[in-house]
DNA sequence: GCGGATTTAAACAGAC
DNA sequence: AGTCTGTTTAAATCCG
């Protein structure tokens, strides 16, 4: 007895203050490493990332600027046979201001891409580059926009004239000209938000040649399906094919175009929008085709409606249908400043998104890559540490292993058990929940973590790496006990089982397995029974799960009315993941399937919230009456009755009087205690 | 700051 | 006598 404490605690002694600052002090480390980390590498992929824009921007310049040449010519076009066909006092006037603007426009357009193509590139950085760009097609745009509101309202106000010129020539003349003219009207306003989307592609986007054809494929179906490709030809042919639309939106149009000065038009709108989207996967080529082609693919879809609801960024209004959803699009996020910088944003966001998922792929890569080679690697680790250093080497061990780590995986506890399950399912994130917790992952264990999922999927890893595992002795103790078939353990085994599953547990036995002993005599939740052989250790479920609730809620009471009044739903996330632990053992122990079948056995009232899942995995453990007595007396000869009495003693008062769990830890189990703790000792 | 939970250390005792 | 096992106490720490 003296003895091995002796030579234990001797070289242990030390260790105590050590470990715990220690402890803290790699928690504090790590922590501070991953977030330089971070930071420096999103600063880094931004300025990548711009600059492979600005470089695909020059190369395609050429054809969008040719796409814009001609959609200037059909302007161009448009206002002579405007100028010509309407015999108002106006047509010079616009004729004159679109010259005078078109100008401008032309030579803004063309200066940045055009005009120095190549020394700008030499002269400039390809960030710079591209700031210019953007700078100059805003300006650009900003330019056109004007212009465009300026030749509506020109056109309004030849039609508010034609109409009062009118008045005396017949109805029907007056009706053909207004028809003409809201035709050329209409046209007019497609052939701006054609012009407008290219020089925002050309602004916001990256040059694909692809996208080309982009408008002219997607505002078909949006609006007007016929007239544009007239537009484009270049025949303007205000003919019949508008009329309808004109004569249904006549009025409206007018009353767009007056007010809302153009893009209106809710059809034409439309399609920029959605290539304002398609922008947004700037850096990818693929993101704006995929987009486009589902477009096309799916016309009753739109991808930025979705489950009802407008994903515009920041906006998530509801609208019935895509019919609804086109006029909100329209509407609220026509083509104006607001949304072109909504769009920029979003552009920015995808970038930083991408540029993030590429330096965490990398950086899981690399996590893999080394965790893999690990397991030959513990040891080293741990040399120099020294194999038996008592238990100073308990807490020292952890903190070597962490510091060890040359790959920057400072917690053993967390970020070990991350790295290592790749393939964890997402929901059982927790893991990384209690990496939460500084040093020590008990913390960790009880508030979520499924320790036999976790040890399912890090089963390998913990076998071979000298990491200590995120639990807690007594949940460890526990899964030791739940994953035999008979629910049940000697000491000698559980020692064995911690050696054989932990690479950890391997040194330092002498304090480690004092802790063994000090919980499973500690908690109540371990019971001790005694048969022929010896005694061994059962796990009581429920006591087990008593001890858990107060943790995760923080307060008892308010634990207590969950399990009493609350549905399973009511539950928090955390308690749920609680749960979802207990039910974990389940894929762990193979053995373990057959004891869930216990779960149902119990009766737990007031337990129910550790009840479903725990009961389920650990054998009828969950109920310390059943599972226990009931088992070991079938299996294990009882060599004392205290065994017997002390869990027949402990199912009832743990039934009935949910209070005794409530009451401090320590109440409870004196009371408890008195019972069997007599007899047993 | 408090209290509960956990860890660690240690002392002690019974049984083999 | 030595070892294993089990209990208990105490201190330190973490966390809500």
């Amino acid at each position: 007895m003296m003895v091995e404490s002796a030579s234990e605690t001797i070289r242990s002694a030390p260790s105590g203050q050590n470990g715990v600052g220690s402890l803290s002090g790699q928690a504090d480390g790590s922590g501070g490493g991953a977030g330089a980390a971070g930071t420096a590498g999103g600063g880094a992929g931004r300025d990548t990332a711009a600059g492979a824009d600005s470089n695909g921007e020059m190369s395609p310049a050429d054809l969008l600027h040719f796409q814009q040449q001609q959609a200037l010519q059909v302007a161009r076009q448009f206002l002579l046979q405007q100028a010509s066909g309407l015999s108002s006092p106006g047509n010079n006037d616009s004729k004159q201001s679109a010259s005078a603007v078109q100008v401008p426009v032309s030579v803004a357009m063309m200066s940045p891409q055009m005009l120095t193509p190549q020394q700008m590139q030499q002269i400039l950085s390809p960030p710079q580059l591209q700031a210019l760009l953007q700078q100059q097609q805003a300006l650009m745009l900003q330019q056109l926009q004007e212009y465009y509101k300026k030749q509506q309202e020109q056109l309004h106000l030849q039609l508010l004239t034609q109409q009062q010129a009118g008045k005396q020539q017949p109805k029907e003349a007056l009706g053909n000209k207004q028809l003409a003219f809201q035709q050329q009207l209409l046209q007019m306003q497609q052939l701006q938000q054609q012009h407008l989307l290219n020089l925002q592609r050309q602004g916001l986007v990256s040059l694909q040649p692809s996208q080309a054809s982009g408008p002219l494929q997607t505002l078909p179906q949006a609006v007007c399906p016929t007239d544009l490709p007239q537009l484009w030809k270049g025949e303007g042919a205000p003919g019949q094919p508008a009329e309808d639309s004109v004569k249904q939106e006549g009025l409206d149009l007018t009353g767009t175009a007056t007010t809302a000065t153009s893009f209106a038009a809710p059809p034409k709108v439309s399609p920029p929008l959605s290539h304002h989207t398609l922008p947004n996967g700037q850096p990818t080529v693929l993101t704006p085709r995929r987009d486009s082609s589902s477009h096309e693919e799916t016309p009753g879809s739109h991808p930025l409606y979705g489950h009802g609801e407008c994903k515009w960024p920041g906006c998530e209004t509801l609208c019935e249908d895509l019919g609804q959803f086109i006029k909100h699009l329209n509407t609220e996020h026509a083509l104006d400043d607001r949304s072109t910088a909504q769009c920029r944003v979003q552009m920015q966001v995808v970038q930083q998104l991408e540029i993030q998922l590429a330096k965490e792929s990398e950086r899981l890569q690399a996590m893999m890559a080394h965790l893999h080679m690990r397991p030959s690697e513990p040891k080293p680790f741990s040399q120099p540490l020294n194999p038996v250093p008592g238990s100073s080497s308990f807490s020292k061990v952890t903190i070597s292993a962490a510091d060890s780590f040359p790959d920057g995986l400072v917690h053993p506890p967390t970020s070990a058990a991350a790295p290592v399950t790749p393939l964890r399912p997402p929901g059982l994130g927790s893991a990384s929940l209690h990496s939460g917790g500084p040093a020590r992952r008990r913390s960790s264990d009880k508030f979520c973590s499924p320790i036999s999922s976790e040890l399912a999927q890090n089963h390998e890893f913990y076998k071979n790496a000298d990491v200590r595992p995120p639990f807690t002795y007594a949940s460890l103790i526990r899964q030791a006990i739940l994953e035999t078939p008979d629910r049940q353990l000697t000491l000698n085994e559980i020692y064995n089982w911690f050696t054989r599953m932990f690479a950890y547990f391997r040194r330092n036995t002498a304090t480690w397995k004092n802790a063994v002993r000090h919980n499973l005599s500690l908690h109540k939740c371990f019971v001790r029974v005694e048969n022929v052989k010896g005694a061994v250790w059962t796990v009581d479920e429920r006591e087990y799960q008593k001890r858990r609730p107060p943790k995760m809620t923080g307060s008892p009471t308010l634990v207590k009315n969950m399990i009493s009044g609350l549905s399973y739903g009511a539950l928090n996330a955390s308690y749920q993941a609680a749960l979802a632990e207990s039910s974990f053992p389940l894929l762990n122990s193979p053995g373990m399937l057959n004891p869930g079948s216990a779960s149902s056995l119990l009766p737990l009232s007031h337990d129910d919230v550790g009840a479903p899942g725990e009961p389920l995995p650990s054998n009828g453990s969950s109920s310390p009456p059943r599972l226990s007595p009931p088992q070991y007396s079938h299996q294990v000869q009882v060599k004392e009755e205290p065994a017997e009495a002390e869990e027949d003693r402990r199912p009832g008062p743990a039934l009935g009087p949910p209070n005794p769990s409530t009451t401090g830890p320590a109440e409870d189990r004196d009371l408890e205690e008195e019972l069997p703790g007599e007899e047993l000792s």
